[in-house]
Parts: structure tokens; sequence; C-alpha cells
DNA sequence: TTTGCTCCTTCCAGTCACTGGAAGGTCAAG
DNA sequence: CTTGACCTTCCAGTGACTGGAAGGAGCAAA
């Protein structure tokens, strides 16, 4: 099938299916008019691609995962670290969100919001 | 001061602030040596963005937030705008991420992390 | 004076993961 | 024979820095 049924299939699009084979992270066979030619198996590891996508890992873990997907003397113990190390990561992430959303909030609530000049979230911004 | 100084005193890498220059979010005078020179107001300035920094804000946002600080008749309702639109880009992210968080976190219970290859993580990214 | 050190300058390239667009080739339907 | 949808490659841009090279400035110690 053509990269657009592909793409169809896995749900990412095709620009991202050729950049994921430009860095080595797939491949698919090409027809004599040079078009991409992707079987059931390539549709396959795109969609495990776009699952760790969804999941916010970064290229470099889906390429790690795929590895390990494709090896089948790997064990689930290290799948279970790549997964630890970023859900770490999610987490940092979402605590360092938290915080800014908070600061934030008590920002929006202490500001009038009228018309007048004077707004504690510029304070804020301008003390120190 | 020379940079270094600025930087310290408003906890912004140099390169960031020389960054900032190049966009023209911030100036500075210069010295006949060629350094730049930063007096107190200028400090204030970098300590200002570097505040927007760590609230999330984006580059663009810094710049309207000191173009707001600067004029004295702002209102503070565009204020409270902008920050109730980084507050909403905010909060989506956390969803998305503890969204992520979730499926991750199930994940990692359901895998044994033992020796063996069966994997429930490798399982649920090659479902489909 | 020379050495050594820290700080400063500019410029260029790289990061991450795409995304957009230009210019042109392929193919089936009407 | 044209139209339209698809495909190809290649190049450039995104955001917000960050790293590094190559070289100049300024000051203290030997």
């Amino acid at each position: 099938m053509n990269i657009g049924e592909a793409a169809r299939r896995s749900r990412l699009p095709a620009k991202t299916i050729r950049y994921y084979e430009e860095i080595g992270l797939v491949s698919s066979a090409r027809r004599d008019n040079g078009f991409r030619d992707y079987d059931e198996k390539d549709v396959h590891s795109l969609r495990f691609v776009a699952k760790a996508r969804s999941l916010g890992f970064t290229v470099e873990e889906y390429r790690h995962l795929l590895a390990l997907y494709r090896d089948p003397a790997r064990s689930s113990a290290e799948v279970r670290e790549a997964a630890q190390r970023h859900i770490a990561d999610v987490r940092a992430k979402i605590a360092e969100l938290q915080s800014m959303e908070k600061a934030l909030d008590h920002l929006i609530h202490a500001c009038a919001g009228d018309g007048r000049p004077d707004c504690p979230i510029l304070d804020q911004l301008a003390s120190n």
C-alpha cells in the first residue's frame, strides 16, 4: 500500500512516516515507480510507534522499545525500566506545570481585570 | 555592569540574555571596548522576563507583558486575559500529561519486570 | 614583560520532532 | 487529454535556547 494508506491506518501523518524513515526508525519497500510500499507488518510497526508517541516517549525511546519488541530474548525488566524512566519525566513535568498553574491562578484571582492600569500580575512580575 | 553580573542578578544565563537582545526583547548600552553595559533598570527588566519565563509564558508573551508593564495606560483586563490564555494552555498540557501518566502507570503495574520476555507494556504498544 | 586567568565578543551549528512548501513525477477516471 | 489525487525529493522554518570555536579585554602575579 502507498504511504497515504499506511498513514491513515497508523494514524501518523505521511510526512512523519517519511521523517521516521529518514532517521532510520522504520523502513519500507519501494515500487518500480519510486513510491514507498507498505505491508501489514510495516503498518504494525508504525502503529507501535504511534502508540509510544501518544504516551509521550521520545524518538530514541520508540527506537529502544521497537528493538526490545523485536528481540525475543528481551527481559520485561528492561521494558519496565524504560517505562519507569519515562513516567518519572512525565511526573516531573506535571509537577512543574502544576506549580506554574498555582502561581498563575493566584495572580489571576488577585487581578481585577478591569479598565484600570493597576495590576497585581505585573506587580508580581516586577517585584524584587 | 557586565553581562555576567547582570546574568547573576537576573538569574538568566548570559547566553540567554544575548539571545533576548538578538530578538529585540531587551537591549543594553555598550562600553567603548564593545562590552554590554547594564544598569539597574535593565536588570529589572531582565528579572521581569525571568519571572514570566518561570511561569511558562512564551517569548512572545514576555514581549507582550513587558509592553503592558511599560504602558501606563494599560488596562489590567488585558494583562489578566494574557494570563488566562496562558493558564488554559498550562492546564491542557497538565491534562495531557496526566492521561499519559495514568496509562503508563497501569502498564508498569501490569509488567512483572523480571528476566522473562513476556511484557504487557510491549503487548499494549503492539495491540490493534 | 610575560604568563595565566576570567570574562567578554561574534558567528555558526545543533537540539527535538516534526511541519510546510516548492517543484515535479505517476496514475486512474472522465 | 486533462484533471485531480496522490506520490517523490529537497530545503527551510519552528521555539527557545545551548554549545563551541576563535579571538579580544583586563587584571594580578612571577
